[in-house]
DNA sequence: TATGAATGAGTTTTCATTCAT
DNA sequence: GATGAATGAAAACTCATTCAT
């Protein structure tokens, strides 16, 4: 019936893939339900992609593209701590609204059943560890505070807590309460390079 | 063949439960697979508890207040921050170790595309939720740090934050990177009162 | 918990299993449905009756029993055809609102599709047709018409009809058809002994 | 392994479909053992008919269609009451031999322990409904006997009197009774119009 | 008499995947 | 490139039935 380019076919599973996985969550995605959303054949899922799993990553794929370059944009504004927590509370809106947390979440709930994809996760979040550590390392790099939170390590926990926070998001529908985990974060983070200063003596409590 | 006790099967099931999510993942647990470990018929699996996610729940459960008995009596002895980091360290590596992460993980990911699943999960998470402010409350309860960083909100944020680290233990085969976490708790936790110093005025930067 | 009688577990299995295919059809019968109902164990089904089917059979008798007292009264009533098309229509009615239709009807269709069930529905049938032909031969045996129409046949004949209107009271949900058809047989009733008269030649059509 | 035409596919299954249906009673008849028959996979039940149910009324519809041409025929060549009888008679054998009768009975069976097919039985007759009354209003329509029994009654009554010809046919492997039902009616026909005498006035019985 | 545990066979349904066209 | 037919495996779940107690 039509004759599109290859990529144009290509381009629509991955929309509707991601939006299937959006709306009915990976438990309702299936190769037939994503063609049905994308108007093809189920076939193609397969000729395409060579499978479900690996059509859902190049789903995930765009959808980190996308953030990375808008995320690495705004987080180069960032010049001080505080500006960073700032920052990375709208990436956190903003993933929200735009249904990535969704997509990644899904997929790492997924991931967590299925071996081969834990693998594909786990390789993607790479990089968002090196762009938290860069970012953190131009920020607080060769500070006290650094000496202290070597970036690499508060990269990863940047990311954990994310990832953390991302699935608490999706699981409990009250949206206050990891808000106010961003809030705790704005309070704590102009206050950090204190926890460079001499340790008094403590008396005993 | 034989008549046990409903008890004792019961008990098989939830065990065989355990081992199937453990093992095999969320995606590998089916009544069959359940059934199989335990030894038994599938459809006693829908005779003693309903279904397969009900069995589920049943096993964490069973985890969960085995957990919790030790956890409180273990964080029952910390006095100060620094201990209280020590203890969820310990907790952590006993969670890990006892497969407690495991089944717990696989059930979050699962609860992720299963609505009814979710539902589930989150109650099960208010338990601990609380027990971690508790603790908080009396160990920092009433200092200027309480002030700063309010139990309730911090107990929220622990909780989330060991959910992803869960959550990374479980994907990331790499375990130095999860240890690094508490590494850096444990620095920063002797610390933490440094935070509610006056703050002196910023040099420009 | 409860030591009843025999006979007092046997009765409410059979009320149980009246209720329960009134309610919820043959499809939605099953011994556990029956004891659920009964407040006892699925097994006793098997322990006083031998299964499902010869309980329900059971049911059958038992409602059986009750409407052939009560219509062989209303029957016996009925001096002419007329009366007896009225004793039939009260019949039809009384049947109706009591649930036996319901009921009968359920086990008819049932046994449409297990033969070891259809023999022992037609068997419960012969009773029937020998009232009807009984009750015929006294209303009109010997007459003319019983001539033209021998009551053994139009027995077999109003039985066959009253299965007919049964099924389609039960499948349609719309009553002023299956009454159109008692009024109908209540204006022929009446002009029946005129099919007796000699008839006259046809003219061409 | 061999990829045939949908077509050839769904005709073998509605034939097997009506056969299962006619040979092992609704009760017998699966997706597996339609698929069976028509030797091919269970699963194509339902990827050509959506479910085992609307395959059974497609199986019935085309019963249905045929049935339709070859009597409608068969009663347009009746010009009597008395030719309608013997038309109706031959119309019930020929369903009877042509495994029609059970292929229908097994469907309004299945229908009246389950409300979904019970619908879509009930649309089905609809059209049957309005054959016998156009087929008698054609022969009898405007006639004194019409006004005495009104053609869309009639048809009804011939319906629900068909319908219990059936069951009992199904049912009862005695076939001389119904013949003896058809044999009433081949008497009674041709007198038919003797109701509508004027009616003398009645002796005391 | 009554119970509840247990079983095996059966059901509908969905899925990823392959293949001829 | 794309389609629709086909397949086999697997899922959750229900049922009649048996049996030790």
């Amino acid at each position: 019936m039509s004759k599109q380019s290859s990529e144009e076919t290509r381009d629509r599973l991955i929309e509707a893939a991601a939006h299937t996985l959006r709306t009915e969550g990976y438990a309702g995605t299936s190769a037939r339900t994503i063609a049905k959303s994308a108007g093809c054949n189920s076939a193609l899922v397969f000729y395409h992609f060579g499978g479900v799993d690996p059509l859902l990553l190049a789903a995930l794929d765009r959808s980190s593209a996308q953030r990375m370059a808008a995320h690495r944009e705004a987080a180069a504004q960032a010049r001080t701590l505080e500006e960073l927590v700032e920052a990375a509370t709208a990436i956190y809106r903003t993933d929200l609204e735009g249904g990535h947390i969704t997509l990644f979440t899904e997929l790492v709930g997924a991931g967590i059943a299925r071996p081969e994809l834990r693998k594909e996760i786990v390789e993607r979040a790479e990089p968002w560890i090196d762009f938290v550590e860069q970012t953190l390392d131009r920020v607080i790099g060769g500070s006290p505070l650094a000496a202290l939170l070597p970036p690499r390590d508060l990269a990863y926990a940047a990311i954990t807590f994310y990832l953390g926070v991302n699935l608490f998001t999706h699981l409990d529908a009250d949206r206050t309460r990891t808000e106010a985990l961003f809030g705790l974060a704005a309070r704590v983070a102009p206050r950090a390079r204190l926890l460079t200063l001499r340790l008094p003596r403590r008396r005993e409590r």
